[in-house]
DNA sequence: TGCCAGGCCCTCTTTAGGGCCTT
């Protein structure tokens, strides 16, 4: 059954790679209905080892902001709940699913949620855009968020202004009166050169 | 001590290589 849910998530880790160790140290996220942000979820958490220099700089949390954090099981058992029934998008999605699957996979939980990857739609509706780092994508359509870059919840914020922007475009371009999310996630699984095609057949399918 | 990922996409491609994107 599809949603009608959807959250729009990012984390910040302790590193790439959760199969070498890695483990989130902060969660950010948005839920939208019906177009709209009405919640929103973000935690700092405890990964039970000390971060590098590299990812305190990087991100601005420091080994002593997250010596006073919940631990990772905690923070997730209850994210886990605020997915709940919703699908999820987030910017560059094989990272954050990967994280969240571990994550989810430690407290014997499994992920039922379908997840869509707000890059790979983008490099597809936002053809001209020099690159698809967020804060690129970020800066060209004028996206305000509410805090720094590299912050969970900032950058969920961000890639849930890129998603909403591109759903408007999509609207705006082929006269849709929706854009369901399955729609949006195939968009970015096709081939590029069959784009054309593609939103074609869609407007013809929904015009029928 | 030094190094570590992985999925997607483009092209000088498909029996491959390298850049992008996330921390």
């Amino acid at each position: 059954m599809p949603s009608s849910d959807l959250v729009v998530l990012d984390f910040e880790t302790s590193g790439l790679s959760p199969a070498l160790g890695d483990r989130p140290i902060e969660i950010g996220a948005v839920l939208i209905r019906s177009g709209r942000v009405v919640d929103q979820f973000q935690s700092l958490m405890n990964p039970g080892f000390k971060v590098s220099s590299f990812i305190q700089d990087y991100t601005g949390i420091s080994n002593r902001m997250l010596a006073t954090a919940p631990p990772c099981e905690s923070v997730m058992a209850e994210f886990a709940t605020f997915i709940t029934g919703s699908d999820l998008v987030a910017h560059n999605a094989s990272f954050d699913s990967k994280f969240l699957d571990a994550e989810l996979n430690r407290l014997g939980l499994e992920r039922d949620e379908e997840f869509a990857c707000s890059m790979l739609t983008a490099r597809r509706v936002i053809p001209s855009a020099p690159n698809y780092k967020l804060g690129t994508l970020v800066n060209l359509l004028g996206i305000r968020t509410s805090g720094q870059a590299h912050r969970a919840l900032a950058d969920a914020q961000a890639a849930s202004g890129v998603w909403l922007h591109m759903i408007a475009e999509l609207k705006r371009t082929y006269a849709l009166r929706s854009v369901p999310f399955e729609l949006m996630q195939l968009l970015g699984k096709i081939p590029k050169r069959n784009v054309p095609a593609f939103m074609a057949e869609q407007v013809s399918g929904r015009r029928r």
